[in-house]
DNA sequence: TTGTACGCGTTATCAT
DNA sequence: ATGATAACGCGTACAA
């Protein structure tokens, strides 16, 4: 159990001053020469000294910037948060990452356990709350990106899904397979993904005159089984639907085992569409259609755009970067077909 | 782009001395009369002041732990990390979540990083390189908790799943069945996991008399498509195998979509067990039969581990603690048959 | 080119 | 009960 040495502790051992030695490991602040390097860079090699992050962020900045998503089960955002690592050490960046599993009171103290470590910016997945810790962060000039929901009237990037578009192009796809009782599954309407999808897929119904009934459309909360529920209510319905939208990527997993427990056919009682960037719907029997997150590029998007203000002028307006979600149709859609499973209820 | 306030302004702002606000602010320190103590309170929360941790860990210790995994995209990492992030909430701690993409390199930066971070303790699954770190780590009085795999004579507490017993389960069930050319794709045999789930694999075989075939065992890396590779080369043996083990936990898609691209049929043609602990298990066609890892309980013994070692004393021999897995028998398994498709090739 | 000395924000020790 | 002040380890004007 050997005590760290410090900067002191090397130039001694070197018999130099700490100047010299702070020179050397931060080379281009000030004049120091060859000789000397070479023999202040081989005694820190040999004390194996390693300046101590904690005092050096006394005095300059930090190079940490915070991540904070709602947990890495869901896959969405282990892949998000996979990537922004990746992208931030490329950028000479740490990521500190926190979950708030979607719970507010966690978000504020996470909040400020990142102003108290005097982070140098923020990447968040925001839970919607909390807008006053937002602005003090805001105040105290931390750059803050929003990646795939926003707040609104808050001043802050946002890096995000084009939402509306992308649920809108799903609803197409099955209204063009004759599809006319599409269910929809989205997020809590409080969020934008969540909102915004169910805009997208009342866009498209309204295209076609075809009338919004709102017992086919459940905006469920991401935590917990209510995507179970949500097919459960579904599938009791007088008339049923023919097609299903799970736009909670969140509930994507528990929708599915909840239609797997049933005697549906997928798809030829139901048709069914995910939004889910997760290889395993590839798998799945029969493959899934699925609106792919672009989840690579909005990390790589956000991390630019904290990146920029890190070292740019903060005065530019908040800006707003939305990405498509692709459409990848795969074999649990089709045609409508009559629907023998009802047989039994008529 | 407010400053933010120190513990001198908060004092000045009291009328108070920065002693008096530091007593209040770590209560127990020291005596402070309750009138003076709301004061100060009150003018902290006036303020928004709040400690800056670099500078309270230059003095006293961090409360940071680093966590290394590999990569979040393996969902078993993802689940892992989750749980660690929320079991070190509950003690007061914080993580630091870095991955080394299953790279040496890369993992000796996040070493050296951790160091520099003064992390007060580390659970980590290593890459089984960077030896002289981990000593260095040690050697700093840094508690360290590895988790799922170890390395050998480093004096470091492990958290393990117990890979033999789980191998050996795995390929009984299967023997149990009636199959004897049972195919095995494991992780790298430099690895823990890798070499002693052959190991169990091995023994079941030993057992039961049956000749342990080298060609049916590939031992792959995690990262890359080698678990794609070494399903194909099992399939074009001249004696396919009629079941297979994929132990393997980053390779399980991998293997898996190469099988869907087949005209393999599974559980008729292939029995198949995979090393899992997703949820998709279960929602494939077939329902595939898991040896699932007890991911969070590794998490909650990890924590327990380091956070011991945390408090108490640093004497105590280095403890291994094995967690059994779950055999989770589901569809993907059946009593071997003649085995149609290899019809063709006779 | 090199060294001295101070400041960063907090905690802890010792007087008062 | 409170206050002054010395660390903690590092960066950096400024002096030499």
């Amino acid at each position: 159990m050997r005590k760290q040495p410090t900067i002191r502790d090397v130039a001694s051992a070197a018999g130099v001053s700490v100047a010299v030695v702070s020179r050397v490991i931060n080379e281009g602040t000030g004049p120091v020469a060859a000789k000397t390097r070479d023999k202040v860079m081989e005694t820190i090699e040999e004390l194996g000294f390693r300046p101590r992050a904690a005092a050096r962020s006394l005095v300059s900045g930090t190079t940490t910037i915070g991540l904070i998503v709602t947990d890495l089960e869901n896959p969405f955002f282990a892949r998000l948060a996979d990537r922004v690592v990746w992208e931030a050490r490329g950028a000479g960046l740490q990521v500190q990452l926190m979950t708030t599993q979607e719970d507010a009171q966690l978000e504020r103290e996470i909040l400020d356990r990142l102003q108290d470590r005097s982070v140098a910016g923020i990447i968040a997945t925001p839970t919607g709350a909390n807008v006053d810790k937002w602005h003090r962060l805001l105040d105290l000039g931390v750059p803050i990106t929003f990646v795939d929901r926003a707040i609104r009237d808050l001043p802050i990037d946002v890096v995000r899904i084009e939402n509306v578009t992308s649920s809108q192009e799903a609803t197409d796809h099955l209204l063009d397979l004759g599809h006319e009782r599409i269910a929809l599954i989205s997020g809590p309407s409080t969020t934008t993904t969540g909102a915004e999808r169910v805009d997208g897929y009342r866009r498209a119904l309204e295209a076609r005159a075809i009338a919004y009934r709102s017992e086919l459309v459940h905006s469920v909360r991401f935590r917990g089984d209510a995507g179970a529920d949500a097919v459960g209510s579904l599938l009791d319905l007088r008339e049923p639907p023919t097609a299903l939208i799970v736009a909670n990527t969140a509930q994507v997993r528990n929708a599915l085992r909840r239609l797997a427990q049933t005697r549906i056919a997928i798809p030829e009682d139901l048709s069914v569409v995910v939004f889910d960037d997760n290889p395993w719907t590839e798998l799945v029997s029969p493959p899934l259609s699925v609106v792919r997150p672009p989840t690579s590029m909005l990390a790589v998007h956000a991390l630019e755009l904290v990146s920029a203000r890190l070292r740019g002028r903060v005065t530019d307006e908040p800006r707003t970067i939305s990405v498509p979600a692709e459409f990848v149709a795969r074999s649990s859609t089709v045609t409508i077909t009559p629907n023998p499973w009802r047989a039994p209820h008529s």
